[in-house]
DNA sequence: TTTATTGTTGAGTT
DNA sequence: AAACTCAACAATAA
């Protein structure tokens, strides 16, 4: 599931490969990727050519050279590729992109969750009402922790669902959520408003510290991420609890479980990670 | 055959 | 107003 580790490492791999590439034509054979009119969508990327890749939480911005943006959601399984000339599409290749130089850029999405909208280059949150409410990037630049404090302390809601939710923070998604949350030792049905400023503190320096990890490693990949030259990540060998439930513990060997949190799957160590009230 | 999974949005309820 | 639940989206695997 791409969080913002994979996206940010798609991103990265898009603008090594086709940075400075023209867009000749577009093939769209699963309509409902592109929000929006679709021939509209054709019409003003054909012909542009792609300056730079920009990414704002889990969000992909294609900067055109004609002053529009592509704003792409990977959702669960998007994925990009960049295919030399005469490749075949993907069984499940909603949208195809042909470059000038022959070669084409696919995005490939099994679950078919992904989508794409065009906008223009600084009103994306016009099309795209969520960018604008997106909480800050978890970086030590913008995540600050007078922040952190204010906006915890005055929600009384489970810490797990919050940490979800984009507009507080933008990028984390239940991976990474998981493991801040253990190494915290911070059980995930506490109240936000029940955690100390300590806490908070070092919460805020494992998400941090986590998601700048997990770029190095370029991204995790559980399920089926891949980069754009289609290798996958390196993270999922550094993770301490997700998708380990049954397993000991790292810390101290009691039996990781797994629970619903506000209906997502959750994974932590009981012992660790005490439930306060 | 049913259920769980995953990110996000939206509807509806407390 | 805030926070909760549930459904929807789509495909796959157990």
């Amino acid at each position: 599931m791409p969080e913002l580790p994979e996206v940010e490492t798609v991103r990265r791999g898009l603008a090594a490969l086709i940075t400075g590439a023209k867009i000749t034509d577009v093939d769209v054979p699963y309509p409902k990727v592109i929000n929006g009119d679709v021939p509209d969508f054709v019409a003003q990327v054909k012909g542009a050519t792609f300056k730079h890749f920009d990414r704002r939480g889990k969000y992909l911005l294609f900067r055109l050279d004609n002053g529009k943006t592509i704003v792409s959601h990977l959702r669960m399984e998007g994925q990009y590729s960049v295919e030399p000339a005469g490749a075949d599409w993907h069984k499940h290749s909603e949208i195809i992109f042909h470059l000038a130089d022959e070669r084409t850029l696919m995005y490939n999405d099994t679950r078919r969750f992904g989508r794409m909208t065009i906008a223009t280059t600084g009103e994306e949150a016009k099309v795209v009402p969520t960018l604008a409410k997106l909480g800050p990037e978890p970086t030590e630049a913008d995540l600050k922790l007078d922040y952190m404090v204010e906006i915890f302390h005055k929600s009384h809601r489970m810490v797990k669902p919050f940490l979800l939710d984009q507009t507080k923070i933008a990028g984390l998604g239940n991976i990474y959520t998981d493991e801040v949350l253990w190494q915290t030792k911070i059980h995930p049905k506490t109240l936000t408003d029940d955690l100390s400023e300590a806490q908070l503190a070092e919460l805020r320096e494992n998400i941090i510290e986590e998601i700048k990890k997990a770029i190095a490693g370029h991204g995790t990949t559980v399920h089926s991420f891949s980069n754009v030259f289609g290798q996958v990540g390196q993270f999922q060998n550094q993770l301490d609890v997700y998708g380990r439930a049954g397993k000991p513990c790292l810390r101290c060997e009691t039996t990781l479980e797994k629970i619903k949190v506000a209906q997502r799957g959750t994974t932590f160590c009981p012992h660790c990670q005490v439930e306060v009230r």
